[in-house]
DNA sequence: CGTTTTTCTTAACCTCGGTTAAGTGAATTG
DNA sequence: CAATTCACTTAACCGAGGTTAAGAAAAACG
């Protein structure tokens, strides 16, 4: 099964032919330098420790992007979800061992591309380029405002907007990874719950 | 006074010289397009509301980048000093009214541009775009590690963990600022450094 | 289906950091 | 250099969320 009919459907095709107006010859190198790679459920798409040399496409799935504090709690910085792409940002671009663990929530399609082999299709695809940089801007926009509601919001504040900005996310994520991310223990969402909903 | 008397021994000319291999021809173009804006201590450079349509590198002094959350509190973001860029990153992207302040917390020295004239200027020398590319990298993955910190690391080791890696901070920015920095109250900070100095 | 495992909830207790208020010390300023 | 503002500290009290422990509910699986 090729690649192409996997994703022909998916917006990583039209992204790139809509968007950056990229001709089906450019379309076709493009899908040719990406290997599909599927994982199930728990399983581990990036652990701590090796050095992260890939990045890779989410064309289905969800997963869960946590790191381990001192204490040995999982922190859940990212749901990343279709369309999105993954990588431990920090390794990859530094060189260092990975710190953060990606595991798939539900089973998992993902394309997969080398550092290198992205360098290369950026010489070979200008306009890639020019997507990178919007996309890095992107990446650091969307952390900024996530690290500005770590500092301003209560946790109560922040599942009600969680609640209202990303609901998708309560109907295919258990509520333990969901406390996670918005830096609260299982419990105490369970309190928060049942005193919103109790009025 | 021309501006170049005033920065020709900052990184910011050392940087495109010797990192990018610019010539003097391409320095001048690249500085013309620099107007320098002085503002002294507890003067704005923004405050929320208008539109961010400029950024700027920080030649001399120390800021305070900042929001004001629900509850009326400050809650510092980060503090440029030399060699930083500033800018209310969301709003210079998204063109929305900015939602920070940045004040001066000493007497500052600032070289702006205008996010057309960096276009222009970006269509002129090349290598700006690479710089610019790198850029955006280190600060997503500085912004990345700013959040993990928030999200593992209690205030009091968050406190130490700065005291070890930014020893500067605490020679030129008032105690209250660093607490909020830390996300706790100035109170809560002196509560701590009693604590830690009385073991 | 019934069993086992995983996920979610509830409750009691405790701790850390926020809040309020007051006082001390340092730095500007006229 | 006296006055005023600003920065820092201390202490008492309080409450949101963490911790521990147990049980209920739901999902997975043979």
């Amino acid at each position: 099964m090729s690649i192409e009919s996997h994703i022909a459907d998916r917006k990583f095709i039209t992204l790139f032919r809509d968007t950056f107006g990229m001709n089906e010859n450019e379309l076709e190198l493009l899908l040719s330098f990406f290997e599909l790679k599927k994982i199930s459920k728990k399983e581990f798409y990036l652990r701590p420790g090796k050095v992260c040399r890939y990045k890779a496409y989410v064309n289905k799935g969800c997963l869960r992007n946590y790191v381990i504090d001192e204490q040995g709690h999982e922190r859940v910085l990212f749901f990343p979800i279709e369309d999105w792409w993954i990588a431990d940002i920090d390794s990859y671009y530094s060189g260092e061992p990975a710190t953060n663990f990606i595991q798939a929530i539900e089973d998992c399609e993902l394309l997969e591309i080398s550092k290198e082999n992205f360098q290369l299709l950026e010489n070979k695809i200008p306009k890639l380029s020019q997507w990178y940089s919007l996309k890095m801007t992107r990446r650091a926009t969307t952390i900024n405002r996530r690290m500005e509601e770590l500092k301003t919001m209560s946790p109560r504040e922040r599942y009600l907007d969680l609640l209202n900005k990303r609901p998708d996310i309560f109907q295919r994520i258990p509520l333990q990874y969901i406390a996670s991310y918005l830096n609260i223990e299982p419990q105490s969402l369970s309190r928060l719950r049942k005193q919103i909903s109790g009025h």
